[in-house]
DNA sequence: GAAGTGGATATACC
DNA sequence: ACTGGTATATCCACTTC
């Protein structure tokens, strides 16, 4: 066999076993654009941590008996290879434990369960997933440029025949593989973009498999646009340059598999793909026998079970952008939802064209005209998408060191998890399990630990002020004081000068608890992680564009996850104790920091959790700016203060029962007129269009110019256009979610009616569904006293009812505000409910 | 059947 | 179940008089 070389930027992972032993199966490319597979081993082992006092003897024997397990399970022949003492750490403890090597990965599990033995405390290490493994013992990291030499498997029996039953340009069983320094990297390599291909299927029925695929479009980057189809209005055929004709759905399918094959991306992305575009053709496939061999030795799509199904094609990165976004950006997005329009209109300023979805059987020549165009617009804007995001993807690769296939699918949970576990080494540290069916249910019944602190406001219109927030307080927290699972002590006692939490309370119980000095691994990893989120932050400032503050946002999401983290029931590094130390910690800061402010002779209006907002009287920004450097020296480790903005005026209400002020809702303006709005229904989907309007120009009108009275006569006018049927059904349509399934719901709301009476008139609708509604007037001669009662879809002819829009929209929107200036709204609404009744 | 209250539900803030 | 807690607000479901 001959020995090669080549570069190698790595993309896609998998593995398969011959005879009985794991091989990693890894495909990517050379910086000449050739496919590439690389065949390599890693050991197989997982650890048993040994009790203390363990003796040498004891040890010995014990390695003995553990060196003689074999296992025949699932038809697999594995045993232990071979034993080894070490020295480890485990959760910064120093152990020792014994490495236990074997055959296959799959079967370390069964290996584990044979290790019951009285000397050995704990088995870790024999769950992360062989790819996971792997990539931690060699080092490959994805997308990453590497040196590779080798065997060449071309032609190759060997293996299985891996060699010959790929379609890529070159398979190589590595014998060595060198990352390639950052510095050393040539021009190719630095220039490298994927090879991607987007693909829209349509149908006229939306449950998978269910109706016909009427047509699938693929686009790449390189100008390759193609519709396929097999259906014209009669015999007219299309004479736009990218429709492709096939003679049925079966050929439909055939041309697209040869296309994805002849193109053989290294991504082929979709928009809701694993939950729609990917099964449906799936299911197609199935029903009219045609092979759905998309992977590179012709496999078809495999499917993970589960409530979320992701589609995996051997050798091709299959990805779904619409999960991606969800996890890294949508807390960031203003998007009302995550279809594909909205998203994309958010982040490629493009709309997407406007049609009417219409049954295929009504269309005349200009409507499938309109639907192919439409069909090829959706895989433009996925490409488009895809190209933004695509930074962001690699950048998140890069620093979990996951497959993209596994980053773009991963919650939060995972993100924090994985750059951990693929950072373990360096510590000498023995990865801890994932934890049980029963400590989740323990974990979840523990009840939970007591959050940040919010400020109670008190309602006004205020002048000249300026917001502080902490960087990144909870993770900035966990480093500074150390907090971890690993760093919590048994008490007081067992270290001297121990860090000590506030006082706080758990379970009941008023206590504190204490943590070691000595550095721990957790927060050494959670320092990285919060330094890159400082530098792209900075580097978003520094060139403000849409990659740049996605990014941003991305790392915000990753290092503000890294507290969630140690608080998610389900994580490896859970600790409830660190968990409501860091917030113990968080409330300490926020109310010291107040009174500090306080001192300087400054009135505080609000804080939450990790902000402050108080009146800078006659400073400028310098002096505010020398306030918060006085203040960040008097703040331990990596606290940090920042001046978020110096904002001309502010507004904040009471809450709608009450005379107290309302937490998590205020209006800012700063002195180029920008305003900052957060909790206002203004920025609630589930109000109607006309009262965020209206609120919306009210606070405009009233930070903007101070001038109360103009937005008096502004409200005055929409009330009377309501009264008068003037407004629009449109602007009145309340737009709701259906989180659950119709069935499941213990109370009827009126977005609830409204999704059945969708189901009624045959409109999909669906769990997590936007549902839209609005208020008619009662039917004649019926009472309504519920407003379910009074529900109509937009299609559904109907007078709006007045009293509900002015009583329950315009009123609730901006009662509040105008209190703050002692006008009595209720006032004016008054006079049109009595002009209402007049008018029956 | 009006009034009051707690629960269910959705959404936002950080 | 798939990062956490805090908070507001609506409408329903139920009780009480």
């Amino acid at each position: 066999m001959k020995n090669t070389k080549t570069d190698f930027i790595p993309i896609d992972y998998d593995y398969f076993d011959c005879n009985g032993r794991n091989y990693a199966k890894i495909i990517g490319r050379s910086s000449k654009g050739e496919r590439i597979c690389i065949v390599d081993e890693c050991d197989v082992f997982l650890w048993a941590i040994l009790r203390d006092n363990v003796s040498d003897k004891k040890i010995k024997k014990l390695i003995k008996k553990i060196s003689e397990i074999q296992l025949d399970t699932k038809g697999r022949q594995t045993k232990v290879e071979k034993v080894e003492l070490k020295e480890k750490n485990f959760l910064g403890k120093k152990v020792k434990a014994l490495k236990i090597y074997a055959t296959n990965y799959k079967d370390l599990h069964d290996v584990a369960d044979e290790l019951g033995m009285k000397e050995i405390k704990k088995r870790r290490g024999y769950d992360l997933g062989y790819v996971s493994h792997y990539i931690i013992e060699k080092d490959l990291t994805p997308l990453k440029w590497h040196e590779i030499s080798g065997k060449s498997l071309d032609n190759s029996k060997e293996l299985g025949g891996i060699g010959m039953s790929l379609d890529v340009d070159k398979c190589i069983k590595a014998d060595s593989i060198k990352p390639v320094k950052s510095k050393k990297k040539t021009k190719a390599q630095k220039d490298f973009t994927p090879k991607v291909l987007a693909y829209d299927i349509e149908s006229d029925e939306l449950e998978i498999g269910d109706g016909e695929i009427i047509m699938v479009s693929l686009v790449d980057n390189n100008g390759f646009q193609k519709v396929i189809t097999y259906k014209k209005d009669n015999e007219k055929i299309s004479k736009l340059p990218y429709v492709e004709y096939v003679e049925d759905e079966a050929a439909l399918l055939e041309k697209f598999v040869e296309y994805v094959r002849e193109i053989s991306p290294d991504f082929l992305t979709g928009y809701f793909s694993d939950g729609f575009d990917l099964p449906y053709l799936r299911a197609r496939a199935e029903k009219f026998n045609v092979d759905l061999a998309l992977g590179l030795d012709e496999s078809r799509p495999r499917f993970s079970r589960g409530r979320n199904m992701s589609g995996k094609i051997k050798g091709i990165v299959h990805l779904d952008l619409i999960k991606f976004i969800k996890t890294a950006y949508a807390q960031y997005m203003k998007s009302e939802t995550l279809s594909l329009d909205d998203v994309a209109k958010e982040f490629l300023g493009e709309e997407k064209n406007p049609f009417e979805h219409q049954h295929s059987s009504k269309l005349d020549y200009e409507g499938w005209q309109k639907y192919y165009e439409y069909n090829l617009q959706d895989s433009k804007l996925v490409i488009q998408l895809f190209n933004k995001f695509w930074p962001d993807l690699l950048e998140f690769s890069k620093t979990i060191q996951e497959p993209v296939f596994d980053v773009s699918r991963a919650g939060l949970s995972k993100y924090v998890e994985n750059y951990i576990l693929h950072n373990l080494k360096k510590f000498n540290e023995i990865p801890e399990k994932r934890p049980t069916y029963n400590d989740i249910r323990e974990r979840r019944s523990s009840g939970g630990v007591t959050g940040a602190f919010v400020y109670e406001p008190t309602p006004g219109l205020y002048e000249n002020l300026a917001m502080f927030d902490f960087t990144s307080m909870h993770t900035s927290i966990i480093i500074t004081h150390n907090l971890s699972k690993g760093t919590l002590l048994k008490n007081k006692k067992q270290e001297k000068n121990p860090i000590e939490s506030p006082e706080l309370t758990l379970k009941g119980k008023k206590q504190k608890f204490y943590f070691s000095k000595k550095q721990g691994f957790f927060p050494e990893l959670m320092r990285e992680i919060f330094n890159k989120r400082k530098k792209f932050k900075a580097q978003y400032k520094k060139d403000p564009n849409v990659i740049t503050r996605a990014r941003s946002n991305a790392f915000k999401v990753l290092s503000a996850s890294v507290h969630g983290y140690v608080g998610f029931f389900g994580a490896r590094y859970y600790s409830l104790e660190a968990s409501a130390s860091i917030l113990a910690f968080v409330r300490k800061y926020n109310k010291d920091t107040i009174k500090k402010i306080e001192e300087k002779d400054h009135k505080i209006i609000y804080g939450d959790t990790d902000s402050i907002s108080f009146l800078i009287k006659e400073k400028n920004k310098k002096q505010i700016k020398k306030l918060l450097s006085d203040l960040n020296s008097e703040l331990p480790g990596i606290m940090e203060l920042e001046l978020e903005k110096i904002y001309k005026r502010g507004l904040w209400v009471t809450t709608r029962a009450g005379k107290i002020g309302a937490k998590k809702k205020y209006a800012l303006i700063d002195k180029e007129g920008k305003l900052k709005i957060r909790g206002f229904e203004t920025v609630r989907r589930d109000w109607c269009q006309l009262s965020r309007n209206v609120q919306d120009k009210v606070l405009r009108l009233v930070l903007k110019d101070g001038d109360e009275k103009r937005a008096l006569e502004y409200v005055k006018k929409i009330v009377e256009k309501i009264k008068n049927r003037e407004i629009s059904i449109k602007d009145l349509i309340i737009k709701t979610q259906l989180k659950k399934s119709i069935k499941d719901y213990k109370s009827l709301p009126p977005h609830v009616v409204a999704a059945k009476k969708m189901k009624e008139q045959e409109i999909p609708v669906t769990q997590g569904n936007l549902v839209e509604y609005y208020i008619s007037e009662p039917p004649k001669g019926k009472k309504a006293r519920l407003v379910r009662e009074k529900v109509k879809l937009p299609g559904e002819k109907g007078k709006y009812n007045i009293e509900y829009y002015l009583k329950r929209q315009i009123l609730p929107a901006v009662e509040n505000i105008f209190q703050v200036f002692d006008i009595k709204i209720k006032e004016i609404m008054k006079d049109g409910k009595q002009k209402t009744l007049g008018d029956f």
